[in-house]
DNA sequence: GATGAAAACTTTATAAG
DNA sequence: CTTATAAAGTTTTCATC
């Protein structure tokens, strides 16, 4: 992967929708070798698939928090119950199991502090294995993409 | 915004490279008024963009950390200099500002415990106001989208 | 909303320099 | 890599039911 692969991987995590003739202008290529490298970086699973970003406030869902979760570990059945619920939920955003204090970061998308309650006390805390939570409400977002820019 | 709106939506946020044809027809539409919503919702910033999704691995940053950072509340300056520096870094995939014990919440790719060091002692700890951070790392993604699921 | 049609453009493939 | 060509498919607009 060179440096014409890595501006093309940018420019199209901008703006998936360019065609090739932009794209390959915006690169410095012909369209013919352009097409052809975005080609082999779709084959190579570098550009694993193209999103349409919604606006989750105009979707009812203006707030964003954090919700970090500590389970009980004793019952796998449980954890993966727990796991594959929050998966299913679709204000959930992202999920991760992580290292620390706590056992999973969840983000989700909430309409005001009512919509956070509803999340947590009618969903999240009927879930199997729920120890404890902890939540950040996020007040401004300073950057959201979706993958690291290409350096 | 109707069933038929949210069912386009969903689609595109699953694969937005779909032909207008087929489209139409995984919603239930002909092409023509399915087209003429897609323009009403982009018109209507429901649609924000569309952004190819990148393997960070194959990027050479495996892994995803979520970094806390608590920071020095005195100096205006210092701060918007901190969030400039934090949203211009490429490793840094999300920030927000945040409630709670710590200031802001941070989502970063690297590749392994040395990435991570390297980024948070020669990039983060160099930052005017970092006062303390706190770090999880991502073990697995459990869910991993970029804005809500229309429900 | 469905259907049909037309022009402009884009994708995809291939060949030659 | 560039340029060129070409068929097939897609987008976009618009008129009509």
């Amino acid at each position: 992967m060179d440096a014409t692969d890595k501006r093309i991987l940018r420019a199209l995590h901008a703006e998936a929708r360019l065609t090739n003739a932009e794209l390959a202008e915006r690169v410095g290529l012909s369209p013919s070798p352009c097409w052809a490298r975005v080609r082999k970086l779709e084959q190579a699973g570098v550009i694993r698939g193209y999103h349409a970003a919604l606006d989750q406030a105009k979707l009812g869902l203006p707030d964003t928090v954090i919700i970090e979760v500590m389970t009980e570990k004793h019952d796998e059945a449980q954890l993966a119950e727990f796991e594959s619920a929050i998966a299913a939920m679709p204000e959930v955003i992202e999920a991760w199991l992580v290292t620390g204090e706590y056992d999973y970061v969840i983000k989700a998308a909430v309409g005001g502090t009512a919509g956070y309650e509803r999340l947590l006390r009618e969903k999240i805390y009927r879930l199997p294995g729920v120890r404890h939570t902890r939540t950040a409400f996020g007040i401004r977002c300073l950057k959201q993409s979706y993958t690291p820019r290409p350096a």
